[in-house]
DNA sequence: GGTCCCAATTGATCTGGGTCAAAGTTAGTC
DNA sequence: GACTAACTTTGACCCAGATCAATTGGGACC
């Protein structure tokens, strides 16, 4: 695990929304950091963490796309958190894992080795205050996942998704009014977030296609031609909310 | 909002569980609060803060139960939070509420005014620390709670929904191994909670008292004969997670 | 005690999404 | 370029939970 394996990666590459701490990209604050600070890639299916297990690092993922899940002793899982590019993983004060974290396409992460990062914490208020507005918006993020689960039909589920999705990994094509992203999960990956079966995200996929709410390019590959008519099928508000 | 109405409150009477930053309950931590520190009541029904509003304080639940929720336009609602005695609510460093609060009983809430209560914060880095532990504390119940929402059945959600509140609000009765509540929910306020329609929480608390799982005396006051059967039907590891 | 009101129960029926099954697609691999 | 394996779509049928519709129960108040 302490092997950084990852070449190209420092931290001027950080993705624009790379909100994590060592994302701020301050030299000082680098400096400090560098000692305690390592990368490290994941296979596609590769599972980060198991649940359950003690947890040496916290970190962020810098590229790919990692996901959080739950699983019943007869097998129901549940995805309760998706990792996009930015995203912060673990718990600084806890000691076990909560959840099974499972890189879904070639995942990078930059850790951080657990011991010096809370003492770093401890010294640095900045830090903690930083990470409580970041886990306060996984808290929103995951109440208003709560509002999709409980509340929303099949159809709306997947436009929700659908609109998540295109707001955080939209490739910036200024030449046209559409949206355009890739999916990075499966559909059954997308059926254990929404809490629905694979067939069923699949049915509901085809009928947005045939009602020309997105166009697909292969099975991945989502043109949205107009984001408001899709959050309108999410049951959103037109404005948007503040889903991460 | 600034009229103290609750007289008996004083710090020492927080219940055990009393989490947030007032609970600890250290003579010199008080000296510091109290002059930025009022308590408040609200009426069982009473809204307390109406999602997007101004929210100009933080604070924690002394006594009651009140919750947190999200609606649709069309009116559909889903609970995201259950405040017991000891939750805190409020979001440091945000200005709007997200969500509505409503109590459900009588509340007491022992508030705190955001500017000077974000200063000491800020000043205390305890405080802070203390307060991202309670939000990890939340987002891990949020997505033990994206489980039973996703991919639990009305049966195991009722269930579950019964052992986290025999496991927060037991009157301890000693000479019995029963575990003995009341319900601080309606039907449709449990209904709002579970993704499910208040006939179907009816329907499914009937069946459990039929089979032996609870006992009820009139509407609300649950006996639970053996704990470890509940857990059962709530589908959960018979060690119990870490549920709040 | 009566009656008003709201919470809760219970019944009958309907339907969205699950389940089971089969066939179609796509990307590797030899 | 055929062969395999994993992913995806589509169809047929079914059932858990929603919906619609009466009742029933249980305080609070006169």
């Amino acid at each position: 695990m302490n092997t950084p394996n990852f070449t190209a990666g420092k931290c001027g590459d950080c993705p624009i929304r790379h909100r994590a701490v060592c994302a701020r990209c301050n030299a000082d604050e680098l400096v400090e950091l560098d000692a305690i600070k390592y990368y490290r890639t994941y296979e596609a299916g590769q599972t980060v963490i198991w649940s359950g297990d003690k947890m040496g690092f916290v970190g962020s993922v810098v590229s790919g796309v990692a996901t959080l899940t739950q699983t019943m002793e007869d097998g129901r899982t549940q995805m309760v958190g998706l990792l996009l590019p930015s995203d912060f993983v673990g718990r600084p004060g806890r000691d076990g894992a909560a959840y099974n974290v499972v890189a879904t396409t070639d995942v990078v992460m930059c850790c951080f080795r657990k011991k010096p990062f809370e003492e770093l914490m401890s010294k640095t208020p900045h830090i903690a205050h930083r990470l409580l507005e970041m886990t306060l918006d996984e808290l929103d993020a995951a109440r208003e996942w709560m509002l999709v689960l409980g509340r929303k039909t099949a159809r709306e589920k997947i436009a929700s998704l659908l609109s998540i999705i295109a707001r955080r990994n939209t490739t910036p094509d200024n030449n046209s009014v559409s949206t355009v992203f890739d999916l990075p999960l499966t559909r059954e990956a997308m059926a254990d977030y929404l809490g629905l079966t694979l067939e069923t995200v699949s049915r509901q996929v085809s009928a947005l296609k045939r009602d020309g709410v997105i166009q697909l390019q292969g099975k991945r590959h989502v043109t949205v031609p107009d984001m408001t008519r899709l959050m309108e099928e999410a049951g959103d508000d037109t404005d948007g909310g503040f889903l991460i």
